[in-house]
DNA sequence: TTTGTTAAAGCAACTTTGTTGCATTAAATT
DNA sequence: AATTTAATGCAACAAAGTTGCTTTAACAAA
């Protein structure tokens, strides 16, 4: 993958934040009209892949992207995230991992555990 | 909640289905010309306030609805859902429970846990 | 059984999120 | 500097879901 100032910028953007972005999110943080809004989604399938940067579909549908500082070393994110429904900000609950057994018949590629409702911040104002 | 022709069949297909049940599967499903596409969604969302279905939103951000067997006394769905990458149909896990823990000060309101892999189906042929 | 009330349905238009095809640009290799 | 091809821009498209407003049909009351 080849270093741009789009997969630079956008890299960059995903972890400075603490919480997790959708494309949306990632183009409104950018300079304006650093690059196309399809090379966003471009970008950030690439990240993926390349697994600089994990994946989580929001409780809503909406997909984010966030970089997490427990997988550095190996990858996994079997970790929990939560989606605040008052701040609308899904962060990764990278402490908690969430424990459960398949029958072993089940070929497991991906997890996405979503936890919603108010986050602390929200909760105490 | 009144008694419609398009709720009494929406709410059929659901609970006659052993999968779960996007907008688009549950039209293919209905005689056509039963009702309008609009009235599905209206019908899902009434459907899944009084608790008569619940909710799930897919690894694909595609939300689809299913009735549970184990959920008919008490009204609670935190069980797994899984999502079979080949035969793209989702079903309940209904006997496998996650446990985790958040920190007491999240509130809690939603859960979603998507599974996303190969179904013992898909795996056997 | 008819009437009145209002929830529900129909329809068209719109929004959001994401994808595709193709021509052009710019990394990076030689 | 020339070459290769990954990456970008742009326009058009597509799927999933929403909204406003008018009309229809449950169903409660007379």
């Amino acid at each position: 993958m080849r270093k741009t100032i789009a997969k630079e910028a956008i890299l960059k953007t995903i972890n400075e934040s603490d919480t997790a972005l959708s494309q949306a999110e990632i183009q409104a943080i950018l300079p304006d009209g650093l690059c196309n809004r399809v090379t966003i989604y471009r970008v950030l399938d690439r990240l993926v892949e390349e697994k600089s940067v994990h994946q989580i579909t929001n409780i809503d549908g909406v997909v984010k992207y966030a970089n997490c500082h427990s997988c550095s070393t190996e990858y996994k994110h079997d970790h929990i995230h939560f989606n605040c429904e008052k701040c609308n900000v899904v962060t990764c609950i990278e402490d908690v991992e969430p424990t459960f057994k398949l029958p072993s018949n089940y070929q497991i590629n991906q997890l996405n555990f979503m936890v919603s409702g108010v986050c602390p911040d929200c909760l105490a104002s």
